[in-house]
DNA sequence: GTCTATAGCGGGATAGAC
DNA sequence: GTCTATCCCGCTATAGAC
């Protein structure tokens, strides 16, 4: 739809992701680490690589963060908080199909926007103080909880079928997720067409894991699986 | 489950990737290059890791690759690969819907049985040779197309409805991708059980896809809009 | 073919001027 | 708060003995 010349307007919207608690500098130098550390990786990325991303001298990091570690903790951070933030104000209306729906649409659509500091926040994990690798883990489970409670409230008033709840949800995140390591800003998809695409996926999924048939004393299934689940 | 100690017994099953092209100590460095590749990244990996791992001197790794990044190269080749091999060996069977689901569940299969390997050929691509990622690039477009030609053969026989295919293929490959981030030798499914519930997801996902209600006036939509993106 | 030893280089973090 | 300059460590890759 777009033609040349207009996706340099498109300033980078890891910008949004920000909080007020950060100076001017600061932010230039978030956002030019989300920039390094989506292409090259953490460890492939230099302090120089930032520093000179945001337009400053390598020593200017130090004033601003006490390590690279920290910059890249602040993204992650904001990230996560952004995205529980999201589909925590999704309204929770009537029809549990509706809100299903609307939850996943807008958890992928964060997802399809933030691809970039989003590819950051799930692939960088591992480059975190044990920590701050906690404090990531507790938002992780909050979010994935929002989806749990979607899932059981249809299952409650007989709009869903009876499911293995822990794997269909995790099936379900699993989906919006992987966006990140795919979406590109210049494809064919929105992030609010994507979304809706999937809201609707996603309630075929719920369908199809009722539909199925069990192994025969399947009956402890659903159990605890990943460790940042 | 597993206590400590017990985790040693496990063999690396990523030693089935290696093909007969490569000595017994070549293969040791590749096995020990997936672990180090797959929890530290490629660049946070060093030379003296890989070696130590295989239990040989930092130098004996120029003596059988020419460097770190050609032993990267071979584990994602041998991945790529061999989850190509694995989808085309699924049979082609009467029943769409049981071909799909088949292709789907041994292709979820592989992706948990190999997550480890299979997370070092997902997420470590960027640290490859511009000749070697093309190589990595082809055999992804061949896997993808067994999947577009699997939707593209139920669609024809009506078996399955019309559906935007490039979304719903991307979406299923992306739910089997992303098994590698997260799956869990000691967690609560087998390969074999999640490949037949994935199977079964898949099948929702298509349904869902067709039955999906298009915006209002979109008269075109499904085969006009799938066909040229 | 494997080893020990090391060359050569690049990056995280710091010192101190302004 | 930002700069220039630099310390010091650790890494890839190589040299040369055995």
């Amino acid at each position: 739809m777009n033609k040349r010349g207009q996706l340099s307007f498109v300033a980078d919207v890891s910008t949004d992701l920000w909080g007020s608690g950060f100076g001017e500098v600061a932010r230039r130098l978030l956002t030019a680490g989300v920039g390094c550390f989506a292409t090259a990786g953490f460890m492939a990325t230099t302090t120089r690589d930032i520093t000179a991303g945001a337009g400053v001298s390598p020593a200017a990091l130090y004033v601003h963060f006490p390590s690279k570690e920290a910059v890249l903790f602040e993204i992650v951070l904001a990230a996560h908080r952004d995205s529980l933030r999201v589909v925590r104000e999704v309204e929770v209306c009537g029809d549990p199909a509706d809100y299903l729906r609307t939850l996943v649409s807008h958890f992928v659509a964060w997802h399809a926007r933030y691809h970039v500091a989003g590819r950051v926040s799930q692939y960088e994990l591992s480059a975190l103080s044990a920590e701050h690798f906690d404090v990531i883990v507790g938002l992780r489970h909050r979010t994935i909880e929002v989806f749990h409670q979607a899932i059981a409230r249809g299952r409650g008033v007989g709009a869903f079928p009876v499911v293995d709840e822990h794997r269909v949800v995790r099936a379900i995140v699993s989906l919006g997720v992987d966006l990140v390591r795919w979406y590109r800003d210049d494809g064919a998809d929105s992030p609010a067409e994507l979304g809706e695409f999937y809201g609707e996926l996603a309630l075929g999924m719920v369908q199809a894991a009722g539909a199925r048939a069990r192994p025969p004393g399947d009956l402890l299934a659903g159990g605890a699986q990943a460790a940042n689940e």
